[in-house]
DNA sequence: ATTCTCTGTGTAAAGGATTACAGTAAACCA
DNA sequence: TGGTTTACTGTAATCCTTTACACAGAGAAT
């Protein structure tokens, strides 16, 4: 076991040939006669040389390390993205470094110094930065994609799912199941998601001639805790006039609203509907497992990962929205609005 | 927006004065007079110098970056320690890259080659290598912490709980209920964990003057899948002389196991009392909450980066376990055992 | 015989920082 | 005044690769 690094100037002497050829043979550029392959290679085996990455890179200029930047990993919405992130850099050669910043502009700052500080060729932005200024300088300078949210599309490529086609077909889903009332667990954070799920919800509303009762629209805590859900639907349930559906914008809303109907007494989905948003893992650990739009979140890190290594490779590419495919999937938190047998509406 | 990285040759030829000084600036090693530290103070700025790190990094042969090889990030379980371990790099200055091997020995072996090729300082371990020697020279070579699962003690330290007293501290909450016949659902995994539990749960029951019945013995899957905990106790609560407690070295065990109770109309936990494993997120998202043990996962992570810093900065430092302290909470699924009124047991 | 293409290889210059060592000028001491 | 510190700064070697360029020798073409 040698404790010290060997280097190519060793394997050059050994086997008898300049460190040029050394680099060529393990680079595979150039050309090297198989007579010397055969010794060099040898030579590398016995000493068990491999090139030190550090001098490689400074020499090359690049470094085979992307950045992720991501608000938190125990959301298992961010883990399943990463997921797919890394094991697209896995397949490139590529290895991921992971800046979390819980959502602080001074973190989401120092994750892109890395950028300036040639620590990373490139970075997968997955929370829009608070900072508009910073991210505009770092997209204008670095490959830099944007995942799942995003600030602009112009200056960086965005990958996420069509949130507004989305929430308009979770609406169709809500609404072609007889429902009238139906209202929103929205989030207080700023995300563009949110934004747009939101706005979703109005033109729906407002398109099939209803109107939009503020009272309808709740903002749960802005990063989706399911506590908040249940607080929510709790304060939607026992309006005058409740909602006979709930249109959630994330699961974990959904899940807390579930168990504040059970809290209520009232059943769903007979007299009460309610959806999500994400598909992560707990929509079906219970029932009813619940009506939700699939994001396919291991893709969706997945592509923005290719797209980052295309643009690493081939330079400067496309920017603006990359769509992926959602789903509606149907389940058992959403029903036929129920008709009280004594003709009132519930 | 200068599109080519500044050097410090750049900001020496500016300021007027040697990169010496401008490096022990930066660096605040050595002695620079105030006239021309703020001279060169005020070019970094104007001119946006960041060091760049391969540079810095290949003359002093370090990277600050630690590898963290882990089976997945999806787990909240590995995402909590995760989350520990960025938190406490970031403090130290240090970065980390994430391999995920998905338990694939070849994997490993990928991940564990960033070691040699200089690419790290050193790494945390949160799966026992499969491959024993591959650990064993890698070990003996770098510095490397293993978390929560371990293989060899003495050649590399290993930080988790008390596996075996937290156990039987379960254990014994369970039998002090008055529960007798108490059931296991383990997992098929061969982590010294799962070993460590099933042998404090068979000691437990000898100990107390009981029994060990094979057939109360159940194996989840080697992932703890929601699905396999729930077939397994359909299985234990179809039997003849069903158990009165199920104690599941896993909280998705546990959870499948309420969904089965459920699914017989065995109420819990005045029939059947469940125990889980871990204290993730889930055990407290639907009635009856889980009573389980509490890992500290994110402190586990930011020990075991600590102590990998220090061995990387103070050079070699010990071994051996580091046992951090578990917390039985007691929740809604255990319950003194039910005694029928007719007189029989349940 | 001369010139030209190939092969195959070596030399040495980057690449951007840190740092041992040397040097200068001022300040202090005797 | 001469000698010794002290405070500060610069020169150049070093870390390990990659790679532009030069070069030598062999065979082909003229």
């Amino acid at each position: 076991m040698n404790r010290s690094k060997v280097t190519i100037k060793d394997v050059a002497l050994k086997a008898g040939v300049s460190v040029a050829t050394v680099s060529r043979l393990v680079n595979g550029t150039g050309i090297v006669s198989e007579a010397t392959a055969a010794i060099v290679q040898e030579t590398i085996q016995e000493l068990g040389y491999e090139p030190n990455l550090m001098a490689r890179n400074l020499r090359k200029k690049e470094t085979r390390v992307i950045l992720i930047v991501c608000p938190n990993v125990t959301n298992p919405y961010y883990a399943h993205i990463l997921a797919g992130i890394t094991e697209a850099s896995y397949q490139k050669g590529y290895s991921a470094v992971m800046y979390t910043t819980n959502s602080d502009p001074e973190r989401e700052l120092e994750g892109i110094q890395m950028l300036y500080k040639g620590r990373v060729d490139g970075a997968i932005l997955m929370d829009g930065l608070r900072d508009y200024e910073v991210f505009y300088h770092a997209a204008a300078r670095f490959p830099i994609v944007q995942c799942s949210e995003y600030v602009d599309t112009e200056i960086a490529p965005a990958v996420c799912i069509d949130n507004y086609q989305a929430s308009r077909d979770m609406m169709a889903h809500l609404m072609g199941l007889g429902h009238t009332r139906i209202a929103l667990i929205s989030s207080d954070n700023d995300y563009i998601s949110t934004k747009i799920r939101t706005q979703a919800y109005k033109d729906s509303l407002l398109q099939a001639g209803l109107s939009v009762n503020p009272g309808y629209i709740k903002l749960g805590s802005s990063d989706y805790s399911f506590q908040s859900g249940r607080t929510c639907a709790l304060e939607l349930l026992q309006m005058d006039d409740p909602p006979s559906a709930i249109f959630c914008i994330s699961d974990t809303f959904a899940l807390g609203s579930t168990i504040a109907a059970k809290e209520l007494d009232i059943p769903t989905p007979q007299e009460l509907s309610i959806s999500g948003f994400d598909d992560v893992e707990y929509t079906t650990m219970h029932h009813p497992y619940i009506t939700t739009i699939a994001q396919p979140c291991y893709k969706l890190g997945e592509v923005s990962a290719q797209i980052l290594f295309d643009r690493l490779e081939k330079g400067p590419a496309r920017t603006g929205l990359v769509h992926l495919d959602h789903q509606l999937v149907v389940r058992e938190s959403t029903a036929k609005k129920w008709i009280d047998p004594s003709g009132e509406e519930s």
